[in-house]
This record gives C-alpha cells, sequence and structure tokens, in this order.
RNA sequence: GCCGCGGUGGCGGAAUUGGUAGACGCACAGGACUCAAAAUCCUGCGAUCGCAAGGUCAUGAGAGUUCGAUUCUCUCCCGCGGCACCA
C-alpha cells in the first residue's frame, strides 16, 4: 500500500532518535573510540551564534543554519570528524529592554528564550552537537570573558616584535622608576591593551548607553535607530588599532568573500603619508613668543609647496592654552565658534558640509619648505579623532581646501610638475620608421574654474592633444592659437578628449578611422602598459595631453600631477610655481629623479620637519556599557593603587541578583546604586575600593565562543590547548554582512590578542577562521524587507507545521543564490513539497519488494530512448550536488537532484543501488525524509554516518550527444553523434548535413573550427 | 564623491576555460483521468513573421575583439551595499 508523504509522521521521530543516538556529537580530540582513527580528520562548521530575542526564529537564521548543516553532514558522511556546535550570546540590550517592560529579570527572560529557541531549532533537524551547548550568561562561560578582559588590562602592544606581551615584560625606562610608584603606574596605564580614558563617545540618549564607533555608523545607533549624541565620559577602551596593521595584512591568509574583505579594509582605512611639522607663530599676553609646532597628517607631502594655511579642528587640544595665555587675540570668536561646533551632532555635521570657519589672530605657521608665514585657522571641517586633528591646506590639490579657501578669500597655490619627456618611448613609430618619444600624460582636473594649462618653452611640438572637462571649444581655438604662434606650426592637432565616443567623434569627422585605433590604443597602452589603476571612467574625466616630442620639458598644472605622471616618467620634482613661474626651481633641481612623495618625506626626515606616517581610520574599541545585562568588568578602584585586576581566583565576578536595573540619564551604570556590591576591598592594599560598574559589550562574548566550543565543559581553562589545537581554525563560518566590521573585526582581534599572549597554541594560526562566507537576506514577499510593521513577517513555525522541516530547508536552499536576497514565495514552497512528495512516490513502492538491498548490476532503462540513460545521469549528479555543496551553490544542487528525480521517475522499476544513491544525495539537503526512505530500503544505521557516493569518472559523458553546426556563428543545424566521435568525422558530418549544404549556399568554407563534445563552427 | 557587487522571460533564477541563452522551479494556458473537485500525468509557454518547414530579433544601452560574446575590452545608463569633510 502506498501511503502518502507526512513529515509530522516522521520528522520528531527521527529527531529523538538522531538526539538518542547522539550522531551529531563531535569526537573529542584526545578519546578515541575504538572505531575511530587517531587521526581521523576534523571539519569544523560554524554558524553565528543566535541572539535569543523574545521574537524567536526567523526565517533568516534557517538559511544560515541550514546551509551549514548541509556542508557539514557531507563532510561527516565523508568520514570527517564533524563540529556544528551551538550556543546562546545572549546579553544584551534587546532581552534587557524586554524585561523592563514585562517586568521580568533578565535572567528568566533569557532562560524562557533559550527553551524557545531550541525547541524551534530542534524542529529542522539541524544536526547540531547539542552537548557542546554554551551560553555566554552563564558565570560558568563569562568567568573566562572576564578572564581575557584582564589579560588584555595586563598586557600591552609590543610595537618592536609587534605583538601583545605581558606587562610583566615591560621594560620601565629609568627616568620615570627614578619618579616613584605613581609614575610607574601612570606609565603602565598608558600602555594597556585596556585602559580606561575619558574620550568623547557615541552616546544614545534613547538606549541610555554609549556606543563603539562600530555601533554608530552614519551616526545613527545600531540598536534604536535614534540620533547619536556626542558625550564626554571616561570609558574603557581597548587597544585594537594596535592590530590594525595585521587585521588587513593577515586578510590575503584566509579565503573571505571578497566583500567582507574590501569593507573590512575600507573601516580600517589605512592611508601612508607623513606627519609634518609646522612651527608656530605667535606672542603671549606677556608679549613672550611662543614656542609651539603643531604637527599633520598628508597623504600627500608632496603637496606642501602649495600649503597656503593651516587647519586645525575644534577641539584640537593646544587651542585651550593659546586662549588663556592670550596668544589668540580674537579669543571671543574661536570660543563662540568652539562652543558652535561642539555642539553640532555627527548627523548635523554630516547634513550640513557648508566650509565655516574662524582665523586664529595674531597667530601664524611656517611652511616648512617654503619658509613663508601662512595663516591658521580653527574649523570644523577637520576632524579632532582622525590624524592628529590639525591640517596643512593645499587648495590647489584638494577639493575641500579649495572651497574652504575660495570661500574666506586665502591664497591658491599650484604645485606644478615639470615633465621630462625622454623617458619613455612610443609604441609606434613615425611615417621616417624612427622610434618615436612620446608621453601621454592625464591630469586631473581640479576646479572648475581652472582649466588645464600647459606652458611651453620654444619645441617643435608636432602633435598636442589637448583638453579638458570644462575646457571649452573657445578655450581649445584659444589654446590653438597660442601653440601656432609659440612653436610656428601651423597644424597642431587638438582633440577634447572624454572618451572614446569623443575620439570616434573627432576622427569621424576626419575621416581618419586609423587614428582611432591609434588613440585606443593609447588608452590601452596607459592602462595595461603603463599605470593599472588609471580606470577607463578616470581617464574620461581628466584631460589628457598627448605630446610627442624628444627631449621636450614642460610643465602641466593641476592636481594628480605627480601621481599619475610619476610612474609614467620616473623623473619629477615638485616645485611651487607662482604666476607660471617656478620659484623654488632650485629646491627642485637639486632632488634625485624618484617619487614625489617619497622625494618629499627624505627632505622631511633630513630636514627633521616630519616623517613617514601611516593613519588608520580604525578607533579604539569602546568596551563600557552604562547597562545592567552584560559581563560585569572585572576592576577594582582604588584611591591609593588606581584601577586593580580582581584576582583570577575571584572570578567570576557575577552580575548581582537584583531589583532594579533601569538605565539611568546620569550615565552610571543601574550597578552603582547596588552599594553592597559595589563596595569592596582593595585586592592589593586592603583598603576599602568600589567596583566598576559598567558592563561590557555584547560583543565581548561572541569575540570568543567559537574557542569555547572546543571544549565547553573545561573548568581550569576557558579551552585546553589540545582541544584548540585539534579543531582550530574553524574551517568554515558564515555570518550576516551586518556583522562585518563588528563582530567578524572584534573576533578576528580578540583571537590574534589571545594568540599573541600564547594562550591559543601557536600552531593554530593566528587567525581564527579559514573560511569565511555570508549568507543574504529573506526578504518578504514581493521583495521588501520583513518587517513586524508591514505584517509580511514569515514565522518558522507555521512553515515547520504546514510543510515540515525537510520542505522548509529544502525550500530555503532553492530560493536563489546563498549570497543573493530573495523574497519569501508561497508559492515556490509548493513546488519543493511537489518535489519531495515525488521522491516519496519514487521511492516507497519499490522498496517492499527490494528489502534486505540487493545490488542491480543494472539500472532500469527510461521509459523514453530519448532521455540520456538514467546511469550517466546519476553520475553527473553525484558530481554536481557534491561540487555544489562544496561552493554554497545549494540552490543549484537541489535543481540537479530535482533533475535526477524528474528522470527517475520515468522508469518503470527502481533499483536499490540507484534508490541508495539518491538519498544519500538526498540526506544533507532533507535529513528526515531520507532517512525514511533508507531505513524502509532496510538499513539499521543511520543514513547519515552512511559513505557519501563517488562517481565514476568515465560515466559522465553519455554515449551520444548532440553535435551543433554553426554558419557564421548561426546555429543552423544539430546532429545526433557518438561520444567518441573524432575531428574528421565530425567535420564531414557537419559538412554532409543537407541544412548545412544550404546554408553554405555553395560556398566554401574559409575556416573550420571544431570544439569537442559540443560544435563545429563554419566561416564563410 | 570613493570602494565593492549587480542588471538575463510574467516571477525566483541557470549557463564549465568565450561554444546550442532561458536549466530547475513558480505562475499561466490547453488536454487526460474524475459524476465533480483536489492530487497526479501530458503538452505549450522570450518577442516577432509564417499554414508549416523555418526565418529574424533578443541577456540595461552603445561600440570593440572573435568563426562565435550573457561571458573578454572600452564608454554610458540604472539598481543595491559599504564608507564618507578620514586630509
Amino acid at each position: 500500500m502506498k501511503t502518502a508523504y507526512d513529515p509530522k509522521k516522521i520528522e520528531s521521530k527521527w529527531q529523538k532518535k538522531w538526539e538518542k543516538e547522539g550522531i551529531y556529537q563531535a569526537e573529542e580530540s584526545y578519546v578515541l573510540r575504538p572505531t575511530s582513527y587517531v587521526k581521523k580528520k576534523k571539519f569544523y562548521g560554524l554558524i553565528e551564534f543566535p541572539y535569543p530575542s523574545g521574537e524567536g526564529l526567523h526565517v533568516g537564521h534557517p538559511r544560515s543554519y541550514t546551509a551549514i548543516d548541509i556542508v557539514t553532514r557531507k563532510k561527516r558522511m565523508e568520514g570527517r570528524n564533524v563540529l556544528y556546535p551551538i550556543g546562546w550570546d545572549a546579553f544584551g540590550l534587546p532581552t534587557e529592554n524586554f524585561a523592563i517592560k514585562n517586568k521580568v529579570k533578565p535572567a528568566v527572560a533569557t532562560k524562557k528564550n533559550i527553551a524557545n529557541f531550541t525547541r524551534q531549532l530542534k524542529s529542522l533537524g539541524f544536526g547540531f552537537d547539542w552537548s557542546r551547548e554554551i551560553n555566554t550568561t552563564d558565570p560558568a562561560y563569562y568567568k573566562w570573558t572576564q578572564w581575557m578582559f584582564l589579560k588584555f588590562f595586563n598586557s600591552y602592544y609590543d610595537e618592536k616584535t609587534k605583538r601583545a606581551r605581558p606587562l610583566s615584560e615591560i621594560k620601565v625606562p629609568p627616568k620615570i622608576r627614578l619618579q616613584g610608584k605613581k609614575a610607574i603606574a601612570a606609565y603602565l596605564d598608558e600602555k594597556r591593551m585596556a585602559y580606561k580614558a575619558s574620550a568623547t563617545i557615541n552616546w544614545c540618549p534613547s538606549c541610555k548607553i554609549g556606543l563603539a564607533n562600530e555601533e554608530a555608523q552614519g551616526g545613527v545607533c545600531e540598536r534604536c535607530g535614534g540620533k547619536v549624541e556626542k558625550r564626554e565620559k571616561a570609558q574603557w577602551m581597548i587597544r585594537i588599532t594596535a592590530y590594525a596593521d595585521r587585521l588587513i595584512e593577515d586578510l590575503d591568509t584566509v579565503d573571505y568573500l571578497d566583500r567582507i574583505r574590501t569593507q573590512q579594509i575600507n573601516w580600517i582605512g589605512k592611508s601612508e603619508g607623513a606627519s609634518v611639522d609646522f612651527d608656530i607663530e605667535g606672542q603671549d599676553a606677556d608679549k613672550k613668543n611662543l614656542e609651539a609646532n603643531v604637527s599633520v597628517f598628508t597623504t600627500r607631502p608632496d603637496t606642501l609647496f602649495g600649503a597656503t594655511y593651516l587647519v586645525l579642528s575644534p577641539e584640537y587640544p593646544l587651542l585651550d592654552r593659546w586662549l588663556q595665555d592670550g596668544v589668540i587675540k580674537n579669543a571671543r570668536n574661536v570660543q563662540e565658534y568652539r562652543e558652535g561646533a561642539r555642539k553640532k551632532s555627527d548627523i548635523e555635521r554630516q547634513e550640513n558640509k557648508e566650509k565655516t570657519g574662524v582665523a586664529l589672530d595674531g597667530i601664524s605657521a611656517l611652511n616648512p619648505a617654503t619658509g613663508e608665514q601662512i595663516p591658521v585657522w580653527v574649523a570644523d571641517y577637520v576632524l579632532a579623532g582622525y590624524g592628529t586633528g590639525a591640517i596643512m591646506a593645499v587648495p590647489a590639490h584638494d577639493e575641500r581646501d579649495w572651497e574652504f579657501a575660495k570661500k574666506h578669500g586665502i591664497k591658491i597655490k599650484q604645485v606644478v610638475a615639470p615633465v621630462y619627456v625622454d623617458e619613455i618611448n612610443s609604441p609606434r613609430e613615425n611615417k621616417r620608421n624612427v622610434p618615436r618619444r612620446s608621453v601621454v600624460c592625464v591630469v586631473k582636473h581640479w576646479s572648475k574654474d581652472e582649466i588645464l594649462c600647459l606652458k611651453w618653452k620654444k619645441y617643435d611640438w608636432q602633435t598636442f592633444v589637448i583638453g579638458g572637462v570644462e575646457a571649452g571649444e573657445d578655450m581649445v581655438a584659444a589654446a590653438i592659437r597660442e601653440i601656432r604662434e609659440e612653436t610656428g606650426y601651423q597644424h597642431p592637432k587638438f582633440v577634447r578628449i572624454l572618451g572614446s565616443e569623443y575620439i570616434a567623434k573627432y576622427f569621424a569627422a576626419h575621416k581618419d578611422e586609423n587614428r582611432i585605433a591609434q588613440i585606443t590604443g593609447l588608452y590601452f597602452e596607459l592602462k595595461d602598459g603603463v599605470r593599472e589603476d588609471v580606470s577607463a571612467t578616470e581617464t574620461a574625466q581628466h584631460d589628457a595631453v598627448w605630446v610627442t616630442r624628444e627631449n621636450a620639458r614642460f610643465f602641466v598644472r593641476g592636481a594628480g600631477v605627480h601621481e599619475l605622471l610619476e610612474p609614467l616618467l620616473g623623473g619629477v620634482g615638485s616645485a611651487f610655481l607662482d604666476e607660471g613661474v617656478a620659484i623654488n626651481s632650485d629646491f627642485l633641481n637639486s632632488l634625485p629623479t624618484a617619487d614625489a612623495k617619497e622625494k618629499m618625506i627624505a627632505w622631511l626626515e633630513k630636514e627633521k620637519k616630519g616623517k613617514h606616517t601611516v593613519n588608520f581610520r580604525l578607533r579604539d574599541w569602546v568596551f563600557s556599557r552604562q547597562r545592567y545585562w552584560g559581563e560585569p568588568i572585572p576592576i577594582i578602584f582604588c584611591d591609593e593603587c588606581g584601577p586593580v585586576a580582581v584576582a583570577e581566583k575571584s572570578l567570576p565576578v557575577k552580575l548581582p541578583d537584583v531589583r532594579r536595573y533601569e538605565p539611568t540619564d546620569t550615565g552610571e551604570s543601574p550597578l552603582a546604586k547596588i552599594s553592597t556590591w559595589v563596595k569592596v576591598k582593595c585586592p592589593t592594599c586592603k583598603r576599602s575600593a568600589k567596583r566598576e560598574t559598567d558592563t561590557m559589550p555584547n560583543w565581548a562574548g561572541s569575540s570568543w565562543y567559537f574557542l569555547r566550543y572546543c571544549d565547553p565543559h573545561n573548568r581550569k581553562e576557558f579551552a585546553s590547548a589540545k582541544s584548540l589545537k585539534y579543531w582550530m581554525p574553524v574551517d568554515l563560518y558564515d555570518g550576516g554582512m551586518e556583522h562585518t566590521t563588528l563582530h567578524l573585526l572584534y573576533s578576528r582581534f580578540w583571537y590574534k590578542f589571545l594568540w599573541d599572549l600564547g594562550v591559543i597554541p601557536e600552531k593554530c594560526g593566528s587567525e581564527p577562521y579559514k573560511v569565511r562566507r555570508s549568507h543574504a537576506l529573506i526578504l518578504g514577499e514581493g521583495g521588501v524587507k520583513m518587517s513586524k510593521s508591514k505584517g509580511n513577517v514569515v514565522n518558522p513555525d507555521d512553515v515547520v507545521e504546514k510543510y515540515g522541516a525537510d520542505i522548509f530547508r529544502i525550500y530555503e536552499m532553492f530560493i536563489g543564490p546563498f549570497d543573493a536576497d530573495a523574497p519569501w514565495d508561497t508559492h515556490g514552497i509548493e513546488g519543493v513539497k511537489r518535489f519531495l512528495e515525488k521522491v516519496w512516490r519514487i521511492f516507497t513502492p519499490v522498496i517492499p519488494a527490494q528489502a534486505g538491498i540487493q545490488k542491480h548490476k543494472h539500472l532500469d532503462s527510461p521509459v523514453k530512448p530519448e532521455n540520456d540513460n538514467v546511469e550517466t545521469l546519476l553520475n553527473q549528479t553525484i558530481k554536481k550536488v557534491g561540487d555544489d555543496i562544496e561552493t554554497l551553490d545549494f540552490n543549484t544542487a537541489v535543481s540537479a537532484l530535482m533533475i535526477l528525480a524528474n528522470a527517475l521517475s520515468e522508469c518503470k522499476v527502481q533499483s536499490a543501488e540507484c534508490a541508495e544513491i539518491f538519498l544519500k544525495l538526498l540526506a544533507p539537503f532533507a535529513p528526515h525524509i531520507a532517512e525514511e526512505l533508507w531505513q524502509k530500503l532496510g538499513h539499521e544505521t543511520s543514513i547519515h554516518v552512511a559513505e557519501w557516493p563517488s562517481y565514476d569518472s568515465k560515466k559522465l559523458v553519455a554515449d551520444t550527444f548532440e553535435l551543433v553546426v554553426q554558419v557564421n556563428g548561426k546555429v543552423r543545424d544539430r546532429l545526433t553523434v557518438s561520444s567518441d566521435i573524432s575531428e574528421k568525422e565530425a567535420t564531414a558530418a557537419a559538412l554532409a548535413s543537407p541544412k548545412i549544404r544550404a546554408a553554405l549556399d555553395g560556398k566554401k568554407p574559409k575556416k573550420v573550427i571544431y570544439v569537442k563534445g559540443r560544435l563545429v563552427s563554419i566561416a564563410i
């Protein structure tokens, strides 16, 4: 009797059995069962452990979990010792807010939410190893989070070895040691990896919490979406910036999705340049000469000659002193401006980009290159937090400075590059076959008001191609006139180059098609041969100058000159050109031919006026949260000893069980009110002291959870070295893009730090995750984001209730490419339902007849002879499904299974062998139905520990194939031919075809191309 | 503005190193079975011309390379994501 496919009947049955038998439990690395091998290869698959919110599972969760479930199931079937763990990232705001609203304790709410999540996850049949379940709010877990915080507290970053080291290893300079205990302590405090400092932080007034930079992207709170304010507050900070370089460099050693990689690199924002010291001149109220200098950071030291003023951010520290000492004469204006800037929120600063500022009266700076006195300004377009908080402004070469200078009437001076043209050979020859030396100059147009301007001496110019984005036709005409006069050359050619369209137009007008190719070649030459990163777009947006002349020297004005010309020509210096005359050409000529930036840095270093500097956008990690539901920071403040670490043996510092835990407006943690908890004795001097009352951000617990999974029940260590050596690094980690600059960055940093200290064995490598992939969103029906307010949220419980786990899982895999957003489609899931029903129908009737597993040598031939034989398709499917799982192309893997099922459904009789293979391929995707049918086939052990099928590579190709015959690229005929057909035979067959003969129409083929196994292409 | 990704039927999406564009699924239409419905099965399904055989046009637009381009190159347009007064 046929029974209908009823997921409800089978799914919970198998879920219970699998759990009871523990088939998904990872084997310990060191406890070996008699049946397993000593060197069983491991596979560590990881998903981001969920935050157990009150809302329960979202349909987005299973997309990630099913994907990694499929991969790990395949690995298990391939004989790997698989670790696919699960746990809870349970500290944090949403639970706390939920608890406040519903008047329950966060711990209680968490427990309830976890129970609900557990039920939901189990109903989906994931192969998680529940015996390793962890929970960040469990004191046995956060004990180690606190322990690690103390590692940060008690370590410093050794710049020489580029590694974090224990603070005990630091060598305190004798000078400081002589100053006594306090000085030593202060010295050490400054070096700590975790340090408390007063800083301007992002404060969310609605969450009443300080946020890390990463959590306040775009000036908006990551949690509630509200506007973020600036607040001055003493905060625990973690020195992630020390690792900025390594966090970029080591990306080369791992396999991350490209966009994850670039996003991290962007976020860290490395830029290389120089710091330049400007001497400041001025007098204080007592007419005493000021002795001060302002250091700035610039990525364009080569434009130093063009620096015509200096700008300080409103928060610049020296300003306070100068205002106090009466150095600044217009103190009132300056103070007013600073107040105004301080009040502005980040958003206001972003929205209103008009450049405001105040000149500092009574102060000037000296340009170290020109020796010129330049004004000093305060303006809020300079950010306090980046670089030194001050800049040198080069209005001729920086848009922002340009805008500011124009508005406030500040002098603008260009840096001009003289160019030697004899360094490059032309790719083409002139009419007399003499190799012509030529040069291509691409000059960025830096403002709308200025036009590219050429200065030339009396040279014998032959050809010019000149143009400018903003240059009008009249400008070109004027330039032609000028060049005629100057050179006496009567027929210079000018083209306004804006891209190939313009080139084509120009030369089409002159009926000179040859030239088009030449010009196009020019661009290729520029791109491929000279400088790769001059993109086509860039080329089009720049003015181009093309000059063919030997030993010519000319000057080109405009920003970007050096960048673009240097690598091309190799011989450029920097000089400051005023009114067309190179004032400082002596300096220029004294420089060797090398990169202008480097030359300038070398000069600065020689003159002790600056040095090579690298700057990062990344800031230190703000680690304090003024909320209750987080790990207490295990620090005690003592009036005598300062911040003191809680003794290791006293960990964990448990969260006190309290009645009231609402946040406060004062910026203090609710814990501060619990005096019985706050008052403690100083661990060092035993005097009365106070606990730190801030808690950690929820990124803390998630920064190392993957390590705990390796050895989750260890009471002596966060994980044993042995287990870490075996399991780490994670082989495959999937998570959301939204964590790229948060959790992913933090945890990489955290891991590197522990690795530096050696608490993670060297052998594990410096990166925690070998492969990082990212799933995309599941959108609501119609392609909009799912949200409660739109009422388009799909609840996984409902889907499981209606369709069962297997259909749900396959649907989510089939919905589209794993890394592309896809809308939920209520009809689409019906198709998957039909597929599994079909699978059920195909295999149930045959099974009773063949119980006991007989191997059938020959697979039954399909009903329809024109179908390829099933054996080939079977082998192709084994390959396809296996390969697709490796590359996470689940949608096409499911499609391949459907194709095979469709073919099998046309067979009159099914063989057990074929059924077994099909079910094994299906098992990772739909574990329940595969297991049910598998056991009906007579197996007693689970299909999920059965061996993954292998394919016969000889049987991937069918006996015959359809040979396509093209004439001039168009398909004219298709012939069914034997797979081992030779080129000669194929060509002959093609030419013999009547349709082809008709298409040839008596003409003789010029060329015949044969592509093996595919086509014959005839050109006439 | 900068960086990254993408643009293919009514829809989600396939297409190996350039080699039959539209696999698989959905929706839709017609048919078989049925008293009927559901389920299932069969057929069709990019546009256009044609009774048909077959032809022509089609992968955001325009060009280029090629016997042959969704794929490679160039330009332009549009969408998404990230960063953004980062010097």
